[in-house]
DNA sequence: CGCGGGTTTGATGATGCTCAAGCCCGGTGG
DNA sequence: CCACCGGGCTTGAGCATCATCAAACCCGCG
């Protein structure tokens, strides 16, 4: 049953996109013969700094990061992509300039990628489209501001609580020093604020 | 000539649009009897943190910004939104729920007010509206990435440096506290790193 | 002239970074 | 089966940056 195969690749893609927009079984067709399915393994790299970002990538299943280097070797993660989230660059997918960020699996992961151009087609093709990315790009907006402000407002273990109260299953899937390196603070920050709310429980 | 007077309030946002999409004569009209025009003085609250957010609202003339209050009194600055610059609180415009944002003008300002209702019915009435506000959103996903970008990785000096690369112009029309509120610093770290780059030059 | 908001300057202190060492644990090879 | 890595996490000491608090300054305006 070789369609089978393809079928599992786009549940998490359809519930993203029923939630937000009407859609016909027609219009799933379109969307999923546009749609490039990829596997990737633990640690594989989907960008590269320097590299021009061809791709949306959407996470069926398997989690993804965004991240900078920065001159003196740091990492900074800008975002995490677990099943059911885009990812991308879009500053770079968008004017095709070198992107300033790496992309990487953090877990065996099953992909879809779409094309600036193909995601073009695609709103072309289904009406309703364009609306399902605005509210997407609403809501991503609506979070990065809020991290703006826990970043700007926040100490280091102030930023750690709301982290865990916004999105606590992280803990369980990411190492330490990549939540650090998204929080903004070093590892060795992140351990003793972790000390102290547990010893304070 | 009554008409004459609210055809300049929509120049911005006939060029916001025009350099985004295809939009004819008529959809400009049916997109300016949807709007509604408003002069604000200097001062003048247009939002309150704790109402519900009514609007988006575009700056045909004048300087907006969004800012938070913090428990111990302080103000963090979120957007500033001069000419050709829409501006929101779009977790409260979209999910109806109090604002934790104030938008206050910093010079008297023309406006355009447009509620979430008249957006959905503009998207309907013009097809390609949809991809306008995108095409928005986007761009102001990528300034807020660079954002946490230059706020996680850089000290208060190349954080002011990067504005002055980026928005140069708005040393000129913004207090110097406003400017620190913005980028997560006091006022006084901001004197103090504005003499040591002065000095240097 | 004197008031007041915004900015500057100075002194002090806290938060979080750096560097360095040790620990814990799972994986590998002898 | 066990010894030995090695990566990730923890702990510690010293230090840099930036916040805080307080005072002075500057300048436009009533």
């Amino acid at each position: 049953m070789p369609v089978r195969r393809k079928q599992y690749m786009k549940v998490e893609l359809e519930k993203s996109i029923r939630s937000r927009i009407k859609a016909s079984d027609e219009d799933f067709e379109v969307i999923r013969k546009k749609l490039i399915p990829k596997k990737v393994r633990k640690r594989q790299f989907l960008l590269n700094a320097g590299d021009v970002c061809e791709y949306m990538i959407f996470v069926e299943r398997g989690l993804l990061r965004s991240f900078s280097d920065d001159k003196d070797g740091s990492e900074h993660t800008m975002q995490f992509a677990p099943e059911g989230w885009w990812i991308s660059d879009m500053a770079s997918l968008f004017s095709r300039e070198p992107s300033k960020f790496n992309i990487e699996a953090l877990e065996e992961s099953e992909l879809l990628l779409m094309s600036k151009q193909v995601m073009d087609e695609l709103m072309d093709m289904v009406p309703q489209l364009p609306r399902y990315f605005l509210n997407l790009m609403e809501n991503h907006i609506i979070a990065l501001q809020r991290r703006i402000n826990v970043v700007q407002s926040m100490s280091a273990e102030e930023t750690y609580l709301k982290l865990m109260e916004i999105k606590p299953d992280l803990i369980n899937r990411v190492s330490l020093q990549h939540i650090a390196s998204y929080l903004g603070i070093t590892p060795e920050t992140l351990s003793r604020v972790r000390k102290q709310v547990t010893n304070r429980t």
